[in-house]
DNA sequence: ACGACCTTAACGGTGCGTTAAAGTTT
DNA sequence: CAAACTTTAACGCACCGTTAAGGTCG
């Protein structure tokens, strides 16, 4: 008993186009194709295998990957190593789609407060050298005494374009410790008025703020980011300068 | 303050040929375009126009989506309507992922078990003519006397290809009520012997086993996996000959 | 003048749906 | 002979990555 394709395709649920495909990746071939006309012939047990491809497909395997089980039909082994993958993936997946949740209802408690939702994203960094001074203050604004030292102590045609302040404290701890940097597009001689060095490669959870805001609330959003994905801070925030705006980088090392 | 292509995905951290390909389709202008070079050139706050982009398509939302979200920013409505969609969609996957994960950690006891796993797949079937008789049986070999019975009541010439069983009672009920049938393709006047009537239209989940088994596992996983699903059966079961397979199939309704 | 930028154009990959033109079966 | 099937071939979708060939900037 075999089966013209568009039978085949009626009883098992699948298009005879999706059959002539799976039929061109080789991922299922006709038991028999007429060599005069090319007319695909399938028989019942192929009913089965189908199952098992479409099953396979519906838990997100793609097809290349079917057909390497299916071909290579062998070992339990196999088999074990791609469900145990397969089961990590779709954990991955619904840990993904519950911190999604948790933002989408953050974003939509501040759609309700009448406040536009901030927009956090991932990046990565290569490590960059610096020029910088470290400086305790009182309140945010005075930081900006030392910025002008810092850009009067260097000879110009050195700095690049990247500026901004590392804040190894903030208000939370009593005090403010910030340190005002600029990038460095060639080596300079050292200097007593402020200090070289590497700001270290490092994958960053960035937001933006207009620059005359506090940002508290980017501030107050990241912190939120963090602890909802379970990372941790893996050194001091940085703020950059891109006037008007100001990007706020908090390093991050999973967990 | 105006960045080039290149400086700008270096900053945002996306590609220069994304942040073209999102020109072309008009989700991300750049701010200016040199009229005579064509080069394009971005404003800082389209830093954060951009990292809103993301933040949504890494949601999952797609960019024709994202484009109509941007270019029409007006209404709170459309916001809040948008993002409960995607809560939406957000909490299915979510499901999805967790009921896949049950399916693969039963198939990972079963290969344990060094049984192949069962593969259940869903479809819709139409309505069907169908002559049929009705009848309690013993054991399950028992019917097959009345598929034959019903098999010399009718003409050959309207004898469709499906044939099978539908069980109104399996043995867990004490005894079984089974009804071969058979498909018409074309009306033929009563007759006493045999029942005609209209199989309904249904959503089936269905697997697959050897003629010759007895199907107690397939009857199983399929029983398991309704329950898993939060399905509920709507109907008989129904058995389809597939020399040499035999496909069950349990007619299902959510919930 | 050299390298590092920028431009458009084209193909590739996934998993098919959707015509279109032509041959086969009943 | 016509209707209902089948075949191959081609384009299209989303979202870019990846050359390739050629202008621009410092």
């Amino acid at each position: 008993m075999l089966y013209r394709i568009g039978e085949f395709a009626g009883l098992s649920g699948v298009s005879a186009k999706t059959l002539r495909y799976y039929d061109d990746i080789g991922l299922l071939r006709p038991a028999n194709v007429d060599s005069r006309t090319g007319y695909r012939h399938y028989t019942p047990e192929q009913l089965q295998e189908l199952a098992s491809i479409r099953a396979l497909k519906d838990l997100g395997v793609s097809l290349a990957e079917i057909r390497l089980l299916v071909s290579r039909k062998g070992g339990g082994k196999d088999q074990r190593r791609l469900l145990l993958e397969l089961k990590g993936s779709l954990q991955q997946s619904m840990e993904t789609a519950r911190q999604s949740l948790q933002w989408v209802d953050a974003a939509l408690r501040e759609v309700q407060a009448n406040e536009k939702p901030i927009a956090v994203i991932v990046k990565r960094r290569p490590s960059l050298w610096i020029a910088s001074v470290r400086a305790k203050v009182k309140t945010y604004a005075d930081i900006t005494r030392f910025e002008q030292e810092l850009w009067k102590a260097l000879p110009q045609q050195a700095v690049g374009n990247v500026r901004g302040v590392l804040w190894h404290r903030c208000a939370d701890s009593g005090f403010l410790e910030g340190e005002p940097f600029v990038e460095l597009k060639e080596r300079v001689p050292a200097r007593s008025v402020c200090d070289l060095q590497q700001l270290p490669a490092a994958t960053l959870a960035c937001a933006y703020a207009p620059e005359d805001d506090d940002g508290e609330r980017v501030y107050q959003t990241l912190r939120r980011w963090m602890s909802v994905r379970g990372y941790r801070l893996s050194g001091p925030k940085r703020e950059i300068y891109l006037h008007p705006m100001l990007e706020i980088q908090f390093p991050i090392t999973s967990a």
